[in-house]
RNA sequence: CGGAACGUGGCGCAGUCCGGUAGCGUACCUGACUGGGGGUCAGGUGGUCGCGGGUUCAAAUCCCGCCGUUCCGACCA
């Protein structure tokens, strides 16, 4: 492609409304505009590389037995009446205003729809549907680009199979083929989800790549390849080992001594020796959650461990409870239910509140003095601590969520009535799994994985071209002749190539648009190398330039690329 | 939905406090020169200053309302 009647907007500057680096290059090199928050069109750069993204998806897809759908992305508001997520998506949902549809978000409904009265035999199953498609979301906040917008593509695939171990297999089917896919796309990616090599799993896993554009908090282990969300990560530290002679207990006096800082400071003490008092509503109920020092309280492992939600007491409540404000509270004398973190697991010689301003308690021994105590995991880890699978240790990063995939059961099946007869004509609902990737995700990721200060270095899987051929000065016919032989040769020998024969543009701007493009190779076509009958082919990526004979050009490639 | 910032030729910004000729850089058009890291010179095109209302002799500028975009938070099947 000539870049002279190309549509390839490149911006010199940052756009202001762009802040993460994957939005930046996408608009600087002319592959996405925005048009409204969160809506994007692709340009014919973007698509391009879409395209190939897409067709990756799609041949692992079909490598494990996919089919291709096309459905609406148009839907009658009554198939999701009907599972009741007209409801369950609020506000997300899209409604069409001038008739009873909605905007589809993905698509169990309609993909239920069609198996069902059609898939009725076991003999039928099993079957992998899928589709690539737009799907809409009224996100409240779309943000990052393309990261989070109200339109995006994705692929979506749907199994249905008879029991829940046919289902495993289905899941485990596209464990691999996201595997697969992510490897080719060249991605740094890992994966969220207690699947440590046993069948089944939680059934759910999500593939994640680290970026600090992304909006889910992971611990991750480099060593071992534990990962989990940081609502549910755990790690190794070590708790507070009990002393031999527990003290008795004494009331201090701490004059506006508030934080477990101010109280270690006052009393030159450590923090592993103080209980951290935190006191949260949960069904109406006051909770004492002690922590070890400072560590941090998991505000979804305690309502995981009291199965119900919980907030933090405000202060007028703190006073009314424990007589105290924050900052005083402990749990002698405290008469509701109390958690400790597991770290504090039978310790004593503890400083904690005294429930009276002004005051702490030391001496506390928790097994001695406070009989009615729960313990449970419920601290939040850090990056440093210890990995719960092996001897390494944990990092805390944010991460973007590229794809999804999920056992469904039976939910979709029942409500929409899709059932099958077994062999021995038995009904039961179709069991189904429901499996997402981000396609614009895929793009950005791997656009923030892969750049440098001058722009993108794609490789050769998903660039828009393989190659782009400089044509220097378009005005000198030498150059003209030479370049416009090796566009033809080169598109000849099966290469994707991009011809930049501006007249018009530098050899500078030249360059500054190659390096922002980012295709894998650049062949420079100048008068100066032209007179010994060479052009210069540089690799984007390593920065490496060989000068090679006009002759030599093809067969350079091949051994390099 | 809560907090904050911004909105002025295609893009990046100044001007707003203190009302009075819309400005700079870049891009674009014409011509000449130049031709290996976003080039030089000369001459040009292009703006309802987000929208609506108000104050005033006069509003990009002051006041009120709305809209849009971005960031932080909440939310995220």
């Amino acid at each position: 492609m000539k870049i002279s009647k190309s549509f390839i907007p490149t911006l010199k500057e940052v756009p202001a409304d762009a802040v993460v680096q994957s939005h930046i290059l996408m608009l600087r090199a002319g592959m996405i505009r925005m048009v409204s928050a969160g809506i994007y069109s692709l340009l014919p750069l973007g698509y391009r590389v879409v395209r190939k993204i897409s067709e990756i998806v799609r041949e692992e897809m079909n490598n494990i037995g996919g089919q291709e759908f096309h459905l609406p992305a148009l839907n009658p508001k009554e198939i999701w009446e009907q599972t009741d997520r007209v409801n369950a998506f609020g506000d997300i949902l899209f409604h069409v205003k001038n008739r009873e549809y909605v905007l589809a978000p993905t698509h169990e409904e309609i993909m239920t729809y069609h198996a069902r009265n059609v898939v009725k035999s076991y003999k039928d199953m099993p079957q992998i549907w899928y589709q690539i498609q737009t799907k809409f979301r009224n996100e409240p906040r779309p943000r990052s680009g393309v990261i989070r917008g109200r339109q995006f593509l994705m692929k979506d695939a749907y199994t249905f199979d008879v029991s829940y171990e046919a289902l495993d297999k289905a899941y485990m089917l596209h464990d691999k083929a996201y595997r697969a896919i992510f490897d080719r796309c060249k991605l740094k990616y890992f994966v969220v989800g207690a699947f440590s090599g046993a069948m089944g799993g939680t059934g759910s896993e999500e593939f994640m790549v680290k970026s600090d554009a992304g909006e889910d908090t992971v611990a991750h282990c480099d060593s071992c390849g534990y990962a989990a969300n940081l609502e549910v990560a755990t790690s190794i530290v070590n708790g507070k080992a009990r002393d031999k002679k527990s003290d008795a207990l004494k009331e201090i006096h701490t004059p506006d001594v508030k934080s477990i800082d101010e109280l270690c400071e006052f009393l030159k003490i450590d923090e592993t020796q103080c209980a951290k008092s935190r006191i949260y509503i949960s069904d109406g109920q006051p909770v004492l959650v002690l922590m070890l020092g400072n560590d941090d309280v998991n505000e979804s492992k305690l309502e995981k461990e009291l199965a119900a939600a919980v907030r933090p007491g405000h202060p007028e409540e703190l006073a009314e409870i424990t007589g105290a404000d924050a900052g005083s509270i402990g749990p002698i004398k405290f008469k509701h239910r109390i958690i400790a973190d597991n770290r504090l697991k039978d310790a004593n010689n503890l400083y904690s509140g005294a429930n009276k301003n002004d005051y702490h308690i030391g001496g506390i021994d928790l097994p001695r003095d406070v009989k009615k105590i729960e313990y449970a995991d419920l601290r939040t880890a850090q990056s440093g601590e210890g990995c719960p699978n092996c001897d390494s240790k944990l990092e805390v990063f944010s991460a973007i969520e590229l794809g999804h995939i999920f056992k469904l059961g039976t939910k979709y099946a029942e409500s929409l009535g899709a059932f099958y007869l077994d062999e021995k004509g038995e009904e039961h609902p179709i069991v189904m799994g429901s499996y997402g990737i981000g396609i614009e995700r895929i793009l950005a990721c791997f656009l923030e994985q892969n750049h440098d200060e001058f722009g993108i270095i794609w490789n050769k899987v998903i660039a828009p071209f393989d190659i782009q051929l400089l044509g220097l000065n378009m005005k000198k016919k030498e150059v003209v002749e030479a370049s416009e032989k090796l566009y033809k040769e080169l598109t000849t020998a099966g290469y994707e190539v991009l011809f930049d024969d501006r007249v018009d543009a530098q050899a500078g701007f030249k360059f500054k648009d190659a390096d922002l493009l980012g295709m894998p190779l650049q062949i420079i076509v100048g008068d100066k190398k032209l007179k010994d009958n060479k052009v210069e082919l540089k690799n984007r990526k390593t920065g490496e330039r060989y000068d090679v004979k006009l002759g030599d050009i093809v067969n350079k490639i091949e051994e390099i690329y």
